[in-house]
DNA sequence: CTGAAAGCGCTTACAG
DNA sequence: CTGAAAGCGCTTACAG
């Protein structure tokens, strides 16, 4: 269709050279290779003035690499995701690569697609923020010599480079401050997807410290899609029948938001009625009334690590540990949202002034 | 490096045919060149157990084009241009093509080097939401063929496709909105990259509305880089000498974000103060307390009108109006940020009162 | 110092 | 119905 107007051998019927001459010099191998400096500059000028566009995918084909990586997340437009993309790129400019960038939406069917695609498209690597169910698939892209790292999401004993966050203390750390501030009716509020690693981790720690305090939690799945409508009608009939939980998490921060825009629209009292903590801090969270207590992630930390480690792959270093799991700290921001509030119309609160 | 494992060639020696018929199979073509079912049959069962990955490269290299489209917006991380990314994104699967997204962080010399990356990988086209001061570079890429359009932001009669949304209209309206509330003290707080027409237009609509009830208007140059840190300091100098605005207007969501940060550090009240009215809409802005007073605008249709015009160049269909400017109408959400409210300690209030 | 040649993996007229 | 060949644009031994 659109042809590639100036090519090496324009440059070098031009200057009359050959190909070779012309390629070693725009490599910048002139000097390795004896090339005199008259020829240099003159192949140089010529090709500026002819503007010449190195054609990559020849170049490609002919090196085996593209100096192109593939990024797979859920959803690039979620703001945990859109902030780890803008890391990556970075980290690739810095090595002279691009990065492709693709969203499956938690659909296992798209996810294979794009692998597939990515490979074809001859990516040097991939870094994947995975949905499937289990490891198999990948574990066998990444036998096969797909350089490959998971982050976000890993897979038990996958034996594939991941890098993720301590999801698990994260979910047990919130709890145990909810706990500790008085709370006694918790609800975690997770997602349809529940066989994510980060969903699971997160819902767990969070039972077992609750666990620990001989409380029952109450969970409830809301369906990726329309989190939004979903969480809307499970806190206005929850609302209505008077059976709400005193604090809740949420394990992501789509459903703190969508939490936070239902409790606006039905008059629940945050943290009053009811305390909010969630999975991911957001800007605003910290200068909002009340400001949201969460879960802050090494965003910074996770690429550099993952996108290290792709390297090495890529340029099949040995490294020590490749193929192991890297877990990185979280931290816990307590803020307003989950202050506790002595209830003042409750069997609770009589209590509590009993004493 | 790696090494591509199966090629048509070993597929074709494999069944015992020429790599035409196999590429033709491959591609759907069989009927069409009259192959028979058993050797089609044959090659996609070998294809499949050799686990055949057609290389792209190659095929590109052969066909010229690639099915890969290129995006370049000043900073993916920006919930706006993430959301543009994504519906880019979705729209360029539709047709079975990639999408390479790099973020320019508003440096001309990062988006000319990008361009000519994008290029030298032979994308099919550009979608550009460009840094340059004009059109001048542009124009050129554009009628050296390649397919392009710019959205977000434009240039005066630069000949090039454009998709952009009425921001002269946008900052007229929120002026216009405020005047009518009672504001007179008003400020606008613009980026440092005010030559970019979004910017631009923006604060000429806000100044023309406001220069039309004949009210001189303050503006504030914030430089892109640390909009945070310079936000709050201009806020509490301000604050402190007590030269408040009674509104602003900040001509983008990243300013806002920076402004309602420091108003909570500073104990500045929203709208009480000070109102506070910006350009793109985020999610909270319509559930925090005050909820926030915002353009909004048609990602939707900005993403579908120009993808729609990038195909039509990249096919090389004619198309009326092609190099034409499209603009799209905003929307102005009124919200708790511009209420106003009679000041009670101010020289205003009492006029207000003596009526 | 420089040129001719092979080859990366694909597609598509062309010839049978 | 199918095969041989050319060519997309590049890089890199190899030979001089």
């Amino acid at each position: 269709m659109k042809k590639q107007r100036v090519s090496l051998d324009d440059i070098a019927r031009s200057v009359g050279v050959s190909k070779a001459v012309v390629s070693l010099v725009m490599n910048g191998k002139a000097e390795q290779y004896g090339i005199s400096e008259r020829t240099r500059i003159r192949v140089l000028d010529r090709a500026r003035d002819l503007n010449y566009k190195p054609n990559q995918l020849a170049r490609g084909l002919r090196l085996g690499y593209t100096n192109t990586i593939g990024l797979i997340v859920s959803d690039i437009s979620n703001s945990f995701y859109a902030a780890i993309a803008r890391n990556i790129e970075d980290l690739a400019a810095s090595v002279g690569s691009n990065v492709i960038i693709c969203s499956t939406d938690e659909d296992i069917e798209k996810e294979r697609k794009l692998i597939k695609l990515l490979r074809n498209r001859q990516v040097d690597g991939i870094i994947l923020s995975s949905s499937q169910e289990n490891a198999e698939e990948l574990r066998n892209y990444y036998s096969d010599g797909l350089p490959l790292v998971l982050i976000d999401r890993c897979f038990e004993n996958s034996g594939i480079p991941s890098v993720v966050v301590d999801n698990f203390n994260g979910g047990k750390q919130i709890a145990e401050h909810l706990s500790k501030s008085g709370f006694q009716k918790p609800m975690v509020l997770t997602l349809s997807t529940s066989h994510i690693s980060t969903v699971k981790h997160r819902v767990e720690g969070y039972k077992y410290a609750w666990q620990q305090k001989g409380v029952k939690i109450d969970t409830v799945e809301i369906p990726f899609g329309d989190i939004s409508g979903a969480v809307s009608e499970l806190l206005m009939t929850r609302f209505k029948q008077n059976f709400m939980p005193d604090c809740l998490f949420a394990v992501n921060n789509n459903l703190a938001t969508a939490v936070l825009q239902s409790c606006n629209n039905l008059g629940i009292r945050i943290p009053e009625d009811m305390a909010l903590t969630c999975f991911d801090d957001l800007p605003y969270f910290s200068f909002i009334k009340p400001s949201v207590t969460a879960v802050s992630q090494p965003i910074s930390d996770i690429c550099t690590q993952a996108f290290e480690i792709l390297m090495h792959q890529i340029k099949q270093e040995e490294i020590e540990g490749l193929g192991k799991l890297s877990v990185l700290s979280i931290v816990l921001n307590i803020r307003d949202s989950s202050r506790f509030v002595i209830p003042s119309d409750s069997e609770e609160s009589k209590i509590l002034k009993d004493k």
